[in-house]
DNA sequence: TCTGGGGTCCTAGGACCC
DNA sequence: TCTGGGGTCCTAGGACCC
């Protein structure tokens, strides 16, 4: 049986919580970021979008286009307080809940809407109630797979309710342009347009009939889009809370540079954010990434694998260093990063790493060894090619 | 347009093992 | 000396999302 997904998605979430502490700012042209050399909006209020001002932009030229533009620094801590109340409030009607980021969440209905309920009415009073509670505008989608619901709660805002249902799926989704398909960004949709795809109605007519062009281009991933697109695909809520599988820092210098004395400084405060990021989380890793930003703004990516797992400034710093020196160290970067992965929790490891297990580990790995030591010996042996032989002759 | 910083997942080649 | 096939891990890069 379908179910009742509902994706709820906060309206222009930062300035909105500007606005919650300082009503002033209400109808005005806000953006949070900052002016600097490295600065884009983050978000922009309706009245910013009004004269062109878009996330992601440089804040130089969100201000070219609206010159009255009020910039806020951004206060993360306030609005994760506010992203907690946000959060809460819909846990209250259903425990089903899924954090998609800070502003975004997947909320599952079906066994809280009664039979006979006017679900639009409901969801109303749910947009009407968080909006008295906590001052918050929402854009809520109603459908049967969270694709459809995220689909729908971008379909109208601010304040808007969208409910798909499966068979509206070719009349509400199908006419909507390539660019607007969840899952398809700045790369795919200008290469789905050059082999004729302008809507998501054209790919899913592509996807139904298997074409091969469409096929390669998308990769393993066409399978979950046929589904998408047809109005099917995951309706299951993760509610497990998030579980970091990398946590990493970077920066964008002052200047661009290729002196390692800036390098390596800008290197241990970056180590000791990721460092005590990692210990706040409890997590340890094995694998240190960095990344070094050109000036032509390409990301290379160097990484090692330790033997062991660890979290310290120390062995970050340190493992970042080496790997700048060997792979970077004549190029002039506008960015740097440090990234620590493969995560796992500290208790896991200690439990991994009881004196038992140790001593087992110990062992496997000196049979391990004693076994590659008689592969090798056999492996020019007249036994070994006798087996070969005889491989051959029953394959 | 002239491009931040936080992430996730996928791909593909090579090393190494059985 | 050249030959298979399957699996896992590591590494680099790329696409996408907020």
């Amino acid at each position: 049986m379908a179910r009742i997904i509902a994706h709820i998605d906060l309206n222009a979430f930062f300035v909105r919580a500007e606005e919650i502490r300082n009503p002033s700012l209400e109808d005005k042209p806000v953006a949070i970021g900052h002016l600097g050399r490295a600065g884009v909006v983050s978000t922009c209020s309706y009245k910013a979008r009004e004269f062109g001002v878009r996330s992601a932009m440089p804040m130089n030229k969100a201000v070219e286009l609206c010159p009255n533009l009020i910039i806020l620094p951004g206060d993360y801590r306030f609005y994760s307080t506010l992203s907690h109340e946000f959060k809460k409030y819909i846990r209250q009607l259903t425990p089903l809940v899924e954090s998609a980021s800070v502003d975004e969440l997947y909320a599952d209905f079906t066994d809280i809407i009664k039979k006979g309920t006017n679900v639009e009415e409901f969801f109303r009073q749910i947009q009407y109630n968080l909006f008295k509670n906590t001052g918050l505008k929402c854009s809520i989608g109603v459908a049967p797979t969270k694709f459809l619901a995220k689909m729908g709660s971008d379909y109208k805002k601010p304040m808007g309710l969208t409910i798909i249902r499966r068979k509206d799926v070719q009349k509400i989704i199908w006419p909507l342009p390539i660019e607007d398909m969840y899952g398809i960004g700045k790369k795919s949709a200008p290469r789905l347009k050059r082999i004729g795809i302008n809507t998501i109605g054209d790919l899913a007519k592509a996807l139904n009939s298997k074409d091969e062009n469409v096929l390669n281009l998308l990769g393993k991933f066409s399978e979950e889009l046929t589904l998408w697109v047809n109005g099917y695909g995951s309706d299951k809520i993760e509610t497990e809370a998030w579980d970091p599988k990398s946590i990493g820092n970077s920066t964008t210098l002052k200047e661009d540079t290729n002196r390692f004395e800036t390098i390596k400084d800008t290197f241990y405060m970056l180590a000791s954010e990721v460092s005590e990021r990692a210990k706040k989380e409890g997590k340890i890793g094995s694998t240190i990434q960095i990344m070094a930003k050109d000036t032509d703004y390409k990301a290379h990516n160097k990484s090692i694998t330790l033997v062991n797992k660890t979290n310290s400034e120390k062995d970050i710093y340190d493992a970042a260093i080496k790997l700048y020196e060997k792979n970077f160290l004549d190029l002039t970067v506008r960015a740097v990063g440090v990234c620590l992965q493969n995560l796992i929790d500290i208790k896991e490891m200690k439990v991994q790493m009881t004196f038992y297990d140790y001593q087992k580990h110990e062992e496997e790995s000196k049979t391990k060894l004693l076994i590659n030591d008689l592969n090798r010996k056999i492996k020019g042996s007249p036994l070994k090619r006798a087996s070969e032989v005889k491989k051959d002759g029953t394959n």
